[in-house]
DNA sequence: ATGCCGGGTCCTACCCGA
């Protein structure tokens, strides 16, 4: 079972990078993160002609997540469970195909709209971990992966990529990722390279990429029973240097 | 030291990303 997740920085900019990358890769999912267009605006006959079936939760101009797939599958959420009824932002997709839950998430980026932002970006993750652990009192296997936002420790970000203050190292932030972990769930691609970089974003100034300032930031998270099974997991780095790139490039998780 | 890049949109100056 090969599970895929990218952030491509919108779909209609990517569209043919994403083609490309399923024909070559052939995922048996496929997750998308700011997508930035609305539902009907989503490319989804592209890839149908390729053997993926589509579920998407747009929203125009900002985020935007979706799900190709090429078994049938059942959605069983399109937003995050628990966060208020007016949330409109596109951030979560819920699906279980033989027998897994998986979850594809844009996770909040809590540094604009000042403390009132990053509290909504830790109110996301409380919820966050409050679907984990509910997947996990229901024994239900399940794959949370994505952009997070979030990177894990010191290692995860090239030495000066961020200030200590950002939204993605801050300790509430890391608190928050850790807990996820303490409650059983495992950081597949740390666990595939438990030592230095493995960065899955690179910004697009000031030459990141050429000088490898990237940050680790796109995550899959297993249940217990599925970190039993997993084969390997980690950035696919050829598609930075592709034209026109995303900022991030996929992240891939094989499991037995 | 963030807004140098690169998306988006009230089409063009401004918001947002990480």
């Amino acid at each position: 079972m090969k599970i895929a997740t990218w952030n491509v920085n919108s779909i209609r900019q990517r569209e043919s990078h994403v083609q490309r990358w399923l024909e070559t890769n052939q995922p048996d999912v496929l997750f998308l993160q700011e997508i930035k267009c609305e539902t009907a605006a989503f490319p989804a006959l592209a890839f149908h002609a390729l053997g993926y079936n589509a579920d998407v939760v747009g929203q125009k101009s900002y985020n935007g997540v979706a799900v190709l797939g090429r078994k049938p599958f059942t959605v069983i959420h399109r937003g995050l469970p628990g966060l208020a009824e007016d949330d409109a932002q596109a951030r979560y997709i819920e699906i279980e195909m033989d027998g897994v839950t998986m979850i594809g998430i844009y996770l909040p980026n809590g540094n604009s709209r000042g403390e009132e932002g990053y509290a909504y970006k830790l109110a996301w993750m409380d919820r966050l971990a409050d679907r984990a652990q509910a997947l996990l009192d229901a024994d239900q296997d399940f794959v949370i992966t994505g952009d997070f936002n979030v990177c894990p420790t010191d290692v995860d970000f090239a030495p000066g990529a961020l200030p200590s203050t950002d939204a993605l190292v801050r300790p509430e932030t890391r608190d928050r990722y850790r807990r996820m972990l303490w409650m059983g769930l495992t950081d597949a691609v740390r666990a595939v390279h438990p030592q230095g970089p493995v960065y899955t974003f690179w910004d697009y100034q000031a030459g990141a990429w050429q000088r490898d300032s990237g940050l680790r930031i796109d995550h899959a998270l297993l249940s217990p029973v599925l970190a039993e099974r997993l084969v390997s997991a980690g950035p696919d780095r050829n598609e930075r240097d592709q034209p026109q790139p995303s900022d991030h490039v996929p992240v891939v998780t094989i499991l037995a």
